[in-house]
DNA sequence: CAGTGGTCTAGACCACAGA
DNA sequence: CTGTGGTCTAGACCACTGG
């Protein structure tokens, strides 16, 4: 061709390992504004897509902000994305070679108090659940557990032998959450129920559910002191 | 068209929704093989494109596995991805509302310990760095990190002035790692250091970054029970 | 070997937001 | 209003992998 001697024709990766090393070496210092597609496209002798694809996937990692007709910047705070994988409590235990146990510990309707994440979301009376889960017998983490009343086939749902858990996330679709992490001292009940000093150290995981703006359920787990969330960076 | 009566033409997030709404329904069990991106493309009358797009969409979701020649298929265990963002402390901290501070505790060049995540993959000798961030003059985290004692111009950062997160961030590459939380009992020191009783429950981070399969950096960081982190459903 | 997803293209139109 | 990214298309070739 024309153009260069390289090998092969850049595809959307190399161009995005390209961009992404000019940011690094600071061509593009934080803050600045990287060329548009079209340019980047005849500069790597592409298609504009093909550009896009990468500064997307660029965008998607947070290492630049893009906005229509105000171009491509390269983000000013760099910020590294940590991505959870979050599976059933079920599977979270098996995974670990052990085996899993459940039960059902107390189950009822009630208003859910105002003070949990996610608690001013509800609308109705919630289905309030409280289980606890088992690895090789010994308690790995309590469940606490409330869910909006209103969802259908919950009455039937058999929270003595299936974790809400494992039967929310199966049965009921949802649009997104948030969720957090905390280092706390047990609750007496709660040490009781993991069978631990009562002023153990222990991490709780808070996750609130959404489908659209409705809270679905809200969930705290609490797991004994050691236990560990991974993620890949 | 003979098809339908939409209004508009089916956009790849439609297609994304209408293709998750058969898998919540069950239409598609799990482990179950789904259309082809042909026969779906030809269904909602749009570009194969189209259709691969909002697959790819689902499979990054972790929704459905995608092979080739082998076809798309519904996830056997739904899996629910969180994304962490990291920023820098001091962005952590200023996000908040608070005055950042910075005090730099120690700094040496040792070997590192085997027992700490990552701890195995250091190839030289690594300066340790042990330092405390500040939230408007109260003690917030401590930081606990090993470097490569290779890095370039490690020699001259001026981790008295700028904390080693925010330097390495700005300076290093890094290509992945991994990331851990866990909820522990203060040691002696760090409870001095974030000003707490020794035996208080703390959260802890901590992270291994890698540059290839090279460890770059291994880092502890220890907050005062409270701290939340969050995380995007 | 053949079927499926992965990617690229050249062109087009649209939506949004900055000047 | 105008420039920039967002998306779609119709078609093509490629890469991987299951049978």
């Amino acid at each position: 061709m024309t153009t260069d001697t390289k090998q092969a024709r850049a595809g959307w990766r190399e161009i995005r390992d390209e961009v992404r090393r000019r940011i690094h070496r600071r061509d593009w210092p934080p803050g600045e504004l990287i060329p548009h597609e079209t340019a980047l496209a005849e500069e790597f002798g592409c298609a504009r897509t093909t550009v896009n694809r990468a500064l997307r996937s660029l965008a998607e990692d947070g290492l630049v902000d893009r906005r229509r007709k105000g171009g491509t910047r390269v983000a000013l705070h760099p910020v590294r994305r940590a991505v959870l994988d979050i599976a059933i409590m079920r599977q979270e235990i098996e995974d670990t070679g052990a085996t899993y146990g459940y039960r059902l510990v107390q189950s009822g309707i009630e208003r859910p108090p105002a003070n949990i994440p996610g608690g001013k979301g509800f609308d109705a009376s919630c289905l309030h659940v409280v289980a606890l889960h088992f690895a090789n017998g010994a308690p790995y983490a309590v469940e606490n557990r409330w869910i909006d009343g209103r969802l259908p086939g919950l009455d039937d749902a058999p929270f003595e032998r299936i974790s809400a858990n494992e039967w929310l996330l199966e049965n009921i679709p949802y649009t997104g959450g948030t969720l957090s992490f905390a280092a706390e001292q047990a609750a007496p009940d709660t040490a009781r129920l993991l069978d631990i000093a009562a002023e153990s150290p222990v991490l709780t995981l808070d996750r609130v559910t959404l489908d659209g703006d409705r809270v679905v359920t809200a969930v705290k787990l609490t797991y004994r002191a050691g236990h560990r969330f991974m993620a890949r960076l």
